[in-house]
DNA sequence: CGTTAATCTATCAGTTCCATAGACTTTCAG
DNA sequence: CTGAAAGTCTATGGAACTGATAGATTAACG
């Protein structure tokens, strides 16, 4: 499961990514907007900022404001940058490997290869979740 | 990530599977090829013998065993048994589903979509992996 | 200069995770 | 029928993480 901070970075991103190049948006709206605590979506903009993925501006009219485009954030970065690790096993984990204990050979081990299986086609799906298209899915969704 | 209880399990029903139909294996030697804790082990085999997938006999001679068939066994049952939850969030999972308090609408949230897709790719490869698949598996890799 | 809004630091209760200890019960061998 | 072997049960504990809040500080605008 993801933890409530990830899941809130995604619903904040989305949001702004809604209201790319309109300016900066208060905390206090996203807040809001998506139900999510306002001291702790603080934190949360705040690491997503210092990750370069959002910009602020501070004072009157201030805000908070999508720094990437839309179609260059996806849904794989922002869960590694919350949660850490995709995969379901330390083995199989791209950038938080360590080693198994339990299994003699990492080659011929039937339980990694399962879950190696799973982190790649986990990857594939986030990696091509961008912002931009999980708006844009929501768009048309709407219509229907 | 698996917990590692889960990881525990997963391991210790493979070696169980190995030796189906061979008699009852002790804790002790399941912890030490596998280097589990053994007082770790103990409670989760009592666990999976509670979910009637091992029984165990007491007493000198006594031991674990696998109650259902190798083929009968598969790694989704297992992680739901001891971490909860496959889905990556709670409005997707079946077996605890929650409703999400960010979206408006669940029919047409876009985050939603993308871990739905997960979870359908998640629980296709997990119920597919039955304990009998990944011994052959293992077996077949290790003659190349 | 005052107001607005982000930034930073600290704290905290609650929960989960991983693990260990010890007493109890059943089974088998001799 | 007794002792050793092995699973069963209850309890405990520290460490880490999660989700959240409070308050002081800094920057920007008008």
């Amino acid at each position: 499961m993801l933890s409530k901070k990830c899941k809130y970075a995604i619903h904040a991103l989305v949001y702004l990514a809604e209201r790319y190049q309109e300016g900066p948006v208060h905390i206090q709206e996203i807040a809001e907007k998506k139900n999510i605590p306002k001291k702790f979506l603080e934190a949360i903009l705040l690491e997503l900022r210092k990750a370069k993925i959002l910009h602020s501006k501070k004072g009157k009219g201030g805000g908070y404001y999508l720094h990437q485009k839309p179609s260059e954030v996806n849904l794989m970065e922002i869960m590694r940058l919350m949660d850490g690790p995709i995969a379901q096993l330390p083995c199989v984990s791209l950038n938080y490997y360590e080693r198994c204990e339990e299994c003699r050979s990492e080659k011929n081990c039937g339980i990694r290869d399962v879950f190696l299986k799973v982190r790649d086609e986990t990857l594939d799906i986030l990696g091509g979740s961008t912002l931009d298209k999980i708006m844009k899915r929501e768009r048309s969704m709407a219509t229907k």
